[in-house]
DNA sequence: AAGGGTTACTTAATCGATTCACCTCTCATC
DNA sequence: GATGAGAGGTGAATCGATTAAGTAACCCTT
């Protein structure tokens, strides 16, 4: 079973294959205090050996490892999964590793994930929130530089925030329906009903007393199948909303296949609004009205955050986000019951 | 700038804390040959300083470091992105950390990056191999216990694989379109012309001589908006085809899109087949027919044999999935032109 | 009471790279 | 020809945990 595993050359082997000390070849390797002469024969016996320095002992000693952690609440959702998709993309830009941990929804194991990434030596964690008062956010940032995305880290002295103005976000869709007509509306949200959702859910709630219309908040679990039979239960009650706004495309598309279910048309029988703007939400029949908030420059942004946070250069500690209403063909007016 | 990172209490302060040597308390925390008061002495200390063992001193000395990495060939995938979300899901359950690599079609960087994910000691990789035949995997393979998914990597001996029969899932396809009347189909493919999707071209090819239909097959940038104007371009010509297989349901999206920009009827002007069979799949509209070869058993399969491989058990050496048709109401009969 | 076998530790080496402190040349300067 | 500076090295300690080898104490046996 336990087959035989090569080991790759070590800064030693190169040191007794070139006649010096690995200390000399170290310093070599990175072009500081020697002679142009012992570098390029370093570097030439580096090649020929197939050299390549290790992470690991790096690590150990205290440089940088090349990596950043990132900290999900949810890998299955659509928007994570983007968010993820361009942050790796720039990393590998400048190759660095993506480490990824995903809490899964489960608040009670963030701080534990964070420290873990944080144990590995990550040269900076990104972090998406769904706890940001927990006061466990001090040590991780006391370990490693902290960019949090999409919402504030109250608890604990981040290096940068990338915080989405979800409030407004929220407030743009409901005017949009309330201006449709609706004022009976279904708010699908997460099952956490912890930040970064509570404030979606107390902007909802003030909209909805600032338009004098109906929200009812629903609690969700966080995924297209998951949401799927809730939206089913709610068009199927006598006093169904005329819209449902759900909180991420991806609890939109279970209301999708819950109106196609029920035979319901789209937004003729009901209107169907989601979150995210996620690439897929322009290719559906009809074609979702969402929130952007531009995945991928958010992406960019946090990735730019964490490395300039490894550089030690100066960095916006706080980029806002404002999102925008796209209006699609999944919104009308009320229709006669 | 630079803030005071902390440091975390290593086994040194906790032996000067104990009492004891670094030895015994590294035995005590691993509750071997220690007595049962000692042990509960170390146990207290570690509780109470909030110790966590450094998994990268203990990599670098040899021990598990309780990582699997992941090599992919398109993050930006939809079917890529439910794999990884799945094999992270399996791999938190049993406390193990996913470490990301994106090759992002780049067949060059695919060696080197499995050897930077080997270099940081995940205790197995995990690839999804779009060069199955470059020797370079003989050297990974050498390091780390290595599990191919999709397809074969003949140059290494691989703990294990799980190979997709895809020649199987494309003669499906092309069996149940035949059998629909279509005579004319584009098979939109990806643009590396390599291995897996080689092999699935080779069986489109093959099949088409057996069925006595045309298949042309369709070089693609790989994502929906890839293929959108591809897809466009192929409807809009004058011998457009009458069916598009995407090998993808990623790309499958961007042929929906051309298809409602041209306002051809899916499926009465056009059939449209996809693979993989994400869950959106089945959300849109009309809901797509595609292969279905179980990402998430695969995922899972492809977890458990990684970590059985780590623990140095008996494990299946190769596993086949047989993909299956799910047939739904994007494909129906030729209509008259 | 001497010998054998456990148990419960301690000491020191190890993993691979980095870095501090030191050493030895060479060369310019007065 | 002594002084000093700087270039180009070397040796040893270090990071934190693991582990082979060694030791001291103790019990049991004959």
């Amino acid at each position: 079973m336990s087959e035989q595993r090569s080991k790759r050359p070590t800064i030693k082997q190169l040191a007794a294959h070139t006649g010096l000390s690995p200390a000399a070849v170290s310093y070599a390797l990175r072009g500081i205090q020697v002679s142009r002469e012992t570098e390029a024969r370093v570097r030439a016996a580096a090649d020929e050996l197939g050299f390549r320095s290790d992470p690991i002992a790096r690590a150990l000693r205290g440089g940088k490892t090349h990596s950043v952690g990132m900290l999900v609440a949810s890998l299955a959702d659509l928007y994570t999964q983007e968010l993820v998709a361009h942050v790796q993309r720039e990393l590998r830009a400048v190759d660095h590793q993506l480490l990824i941990a995903d809490s899964d929804g489960d608040a009670a194991s963030e701080i534990p994930l964070a420290l873990g990434l944080a144990d590995r030596r990550v040269d900076a964690l990104i972090a998406l929130p769904i706890q940001p008062f927990h006061p466990g956010w001090q040590e991780v940032a006391g370990l490693v530089p902290l960019v949090a995305v999409g919402d504030r880290i109250e608890a604990a002295s981040t290096a940068a925030e990338v915080v989405v103005a979800n409030d407004l976000g929220v407030q743009l869709m409901l005017e949009h329906l309330a201006s449709l007509g609706h004022t009976r509306i279904a708010v699908l949200s997460w099952r956490i009903g912890r930040a970064p959702l509570r404030r979606a859910e107390e902007a909802a709630e003030a909209q909805a007393e600032r338009l004098g219309i109906e929200v009812r908040l629903e609690p969700c679990e966080y995924s297209f199948n998951g949401s799927r039979p809730l939206a089913r239960e709610l068009l199927a009650a006598d006093d169904r909303p005329s819209a449902i706004f759900a909180l991420s495309d991806s609890m939109a598309l279970g209301a999708y296949a819950a109106c196609r279910e029920l035979g319901l048309r789209i937004p003729e029988d009901v209107s169907i609004a989601g979150y995210d703007d996620h690439p897929v939400a322009a290719l559906l029949d009809p074609p979702l009205t969402s929130i952007r908030w531009a995945t991928e420059r958010v992406a960019r942004i946090a990735a730019k955050l964490a490395l300039g946070a490894i550089e030690e250069v100066a960095i916006e500690r706080l980029t806002i986000v404002p999102p925008v209403l796209v209006e699609r063909r999944s919104t009308g007016p009320v229709g006669v019951r």
